[in-house]
DNA sequence: CCTACCGATCGGTAGG
DNA sequence: CCTACCGATCGGTAGG
């Protein structure tokens, strides 16, 4: 364990572990403070509430997830090569941050008003980027015509499961991950003849 | 709302709803009973805990998923067609059931020993008729050679999803959402010249 | 299926 | 960051 620098950092690093392990609303503060060692109250002085660690634990990876799209937006290249890209890089986000990635896509929903309707917004913004890459590649005739709100679904939710088996001794790297991914996805499983 | 014919169904089916909004931990006994409009402590009369309509929820769907698959085993067929039809038809229990789904893929981690370990090798066991075909399709060349776990983790893992954006309007029918899974599956979204 | 209730635990505050 | 504590809510039981 690296040294504490940051007790707020701590904090969430911690709760990430827990919320990931038992829930939000499964894991309590006094699980939070017995797993760093300090009273429960203590945590007060650093979060003004237990939502607004979970506040701050989904809207970081957020940040995280759109700061990594910005190398690969400015590119310019085909768009299956693009869509690589934003595939490798959103999986590199993910597994850097298997236990916050465990709470951003499961625990988001604990958020209350206006924090929910912030959260939804800037989820939608970002599953635009790769909305837009698969229209540019239909009209382009990379891909093939398709319903692009299923194809769309399916990618997101294939890969933001990454966090999870990550975890089951499976040290693939990202890059392994990506590539086979994007296999998977551009040419599929049947042999091509 | 149907009649009540059975209030041990009915509270399983305020149960599901309940988890699925607000998780195991979150949905308590109290809103339960609220919801269905009789006194918490009558609930323990049809169920010994809580967590036992956990368990009812989650080893009654993981049923569904086992029957389901009943009727495609038997059937001599291609191994893309047995895979398609084996798709098929995990899809159509989702969608059935779209409440205990959430609630079967989200919160069986609360169960508790030795029901957590029976829960966890019942989904070992039905994700390897899984694993067969795709080893049969790969043997007999119908399938190319691939990642076996990558891709079937990548096929469970996005159309386990569909208990969720069925509910987002998306009114497409269980033989539609499985073919349109299954062309990607099988043939990726490039187009092949 | 209800009334009445239990001990445990929850998120959070006051004050230092 | 701690001690001391609050009211609210939790899963569950006794007894009818």
């Amino acid at each position: 364990m690296a040294e504490v620098i940051n007790r707020k950092e701590q904090i969430i690093e911690v709760a990430c572990i827990l919320f990931r392990e038992k829930g939000y609303a499964g894991a309590s503060m006094r699980d939070i403070a017995g797993y760093i060692g300090i009273e429960p109250a203590s945590l007060y002085s650093h979060y003004k509430s237990k939502e607004h660690i979970l506040q701050t634990i989904c809207f970081g990876m957020a940040e995280d997830f759109f700061e990594a799209q910005k190398a690969v937006d400015i590119q310019t290249l085909l768009p299956h090569q693009k869509l690589e890209k934003a595939i490798e890089a959103h999986i590199r986000v993910i597994v850097d941050n298997a236990d916050a990635s465990a709470v951003f896509f499961h625990d988001w929903r604990y958020l209350n008003e206006p924090s929910l309707s912030t959260f939804k917004a800037l989820r939608k913004k970002y599953e635009s980027i790769f909305a837009e890459i698969l229209k540019e590649g239909i009209e382009t005739g990379v891909f093939r015509n398709m319903d692009q709100a299923f194809t769309l679904q399916t990618i997101f939710s294939s890969v933001n499961w990454l966090y999870d088996w990550q975890k089951a001794a499976m040290l693939i790297k990202p890059e392994q991950l990506s590539k086979n991914f994007c296999h998977l996805l551009f040419s599929g499983i049947k042999k091509h003849f």
